[in-house]
DNA sequence: GATGAATGAGACTTCATTCAT
DNA sequence: GATGAATGAAGTCTCATTCAT
């Protein structure tokens, strides 16, 4: 009755708050504590009822599908500001360090994520997956016609890269940060 | 080790025997399926009571513990081999080749344990935590005595590397063999 | 390592004793409150853990095949009594009734079950299905042997009746039993 | 039924459309798939929101209350219908038949209600359990005058009969049909 | 009056651990 | 010592009912 477009009806203000403040909550805490939390636990942080979670995310695999996504996406956001905002030839340096010093940190979400554990980006989250191929592919043509990064290169070794990378973030910051410049010593030309 | 020092009395043949096939089962089934697994499937593919794991290792992740502890070990006598039996300037390389591509592949138990997750190796294991850095560092000296690795390059930031391939592992294998050869490549001297 | 016989080895003293507790508590509690009886509830006054009550039966649905079998092969061997004891034209007479009055009284187990109510007999327990096609099958040819049962009149319909019968069983003795006696002289030859 | 008498004030023409459209969907989905169905399936259905439901019927079972109340009456309305429209003696027959191969096939309202499973007709609504009384003591009234049903029953037999009979409808239609003859046959006189 | 989001008790099921046999 | 049955505390998910919008 009320006019909505193509069938998705817009969600109320007050479920659409609660939704973000779930969203947000299930981030922090399968971040910091990886999936094994539970799905009462969450729900006891966002102040909601067990059954808010399972009105927006039909189960638990939905929520943590959705958290990914939405995460996947703010690193690809990431990337391309780098690449808009400085030095092309070294966004793709630039974007590896932030991923592992700034995100990867203790980001349990990302990690696993990029490493295909507990969850098949690609299956569950086609978009979000190909926005991050997207990015990967630009920051690497962008190095690649500077001259900054090797030309024997292709998207899925620096996808594999980035998931070492991100691994390595789980360090001691500084000791990351080292490991970090020489993995990236190896991306460029010799 | 010894037998009968210190009070602990050596484990009767058959004891002996039912604690090797367990914690061998246990490897492989924690390596293809992850810590999640059941005690009781454990035991029933090892073809013995739950009992009997409990009797050897008090805890689940206790007997987890003894199989990284094996593992690592097992990686370290690996490396010393290689270390031995080759040219001693390209035994880091083909260490880390290893690592991906034979060892890490499919392990659950190595990668998860080398970054820490969901134990910590240094707490439950420091003998084989110990025997890790040590090869690693003799890998590293070998290495950068030859002058194929570059100098500027310690032990800490060697491990995050380590951990940082392993996770490559988990890649197709084709993509992981080219994703080594340039992580790798960062090693050596420009 | 022990003796069994066809892989399956007996049921240890207490598992059986549990199992045997299990089932005729499920059937007493399934019989007098139907099927929406939580599991909990039954494990509760067995006396015995939740977790128990799975070891033996699965699902709860497996707990409740159970009961039903177990309760249609003790109908089935009720009517082979009848069938060898007494009359064998007035048996199926009497399985009738016993059925109404002693048994179907308030058993929602066998009533749901021969309904075809929350369970398929056939397929979950076809030995039991197929024990009371039997038995109907020898009652009716008995009956109509001795020319006290309708020649016109095969299993199927029989089935039916005694469902039939099965629902009246429901209301006050009196009354079922006057009402199983019109439906019974509906099975004689006119 | 009357207009604004006893402080009832009448529904808003929108309401009573809301309130027959839910009673309508409800009897649909309830006789299909039976008591479980959810609240919020109806409404969905219904396209109304849960709680115009609860608005209308303050719970579940109220609901369910309704539905079977005026189920029974329609049912009530259709013995009423043969008695006036055909051979009076031949009625009761004519209406058995009907309940079973027409109605009762696959309604589990009718059937559930009228075994007294999962509410009690009589303490939700006595008005429809009279109703269908009486409609059952004329049926038997005008066979037993016409001389073709048999003296020795009364209406509480008839009742029991008649779920028998309902009971039997969940089979397939020819051996309904078949088990129904037989039945009916025990009605009348010898 | 209508809506549908939120609630929260409770269902079924799993599994680390203990303990009688 | 070995066995595997029993335990019971979670965990995920559902749904009758309430209530803010």
């Amino acid at each position: 009755m009320a006019a909505d477009i193509g069938g998705v009806r817009p969600l109320r203000a007050d479920a659409a708050r609660n939704r973000d403040r779930v969203l947000e909550v299930a981030y922090e805490t399968f971040a910091a504590e990886g999936l094994s939390v539970p799905v009462d636990e969450i729900a006891r942080r966002a102040g909601v009822g067990a059954g808010t979670i399972y009105r927006h995310f039909p189960t638990k695999e939905a929520l943590y599908a959705a958290v990914v996504a939405h995460r996947i996406r703010d690193m690809a956001d990431r990337g391309r500001q780098l690449l808009q905002s400085g030095d092309p030839g070294e966004a793709l340096f630039a974007f590896l360090r932030a991923m592992v010093l700034e995100w990867g940190a203790s980001d349990h979400v990302l990690i696993d994520a990029l490493a295909g554990r507990g969850i098949d980006v690609h299956a569950v989250a086609p978009e979000a997956d190909a926005d991050a191929r997207t990015l990967l592919g630009e920051l690497l043509a962008a190095g690649q016609e500077a001259g900054t990064v090797r030309a024997d290169l292709d998207v899925p070794e620096l996808k594999a890269i980035l998931v070492g990378c991100q691994a390595i973030g789980a360090y001691d910051a500084e000791v990351a940060a080292r490991a970090t410049d020489v993995v990236t010593d190896g991306l460029r030309p010799r």
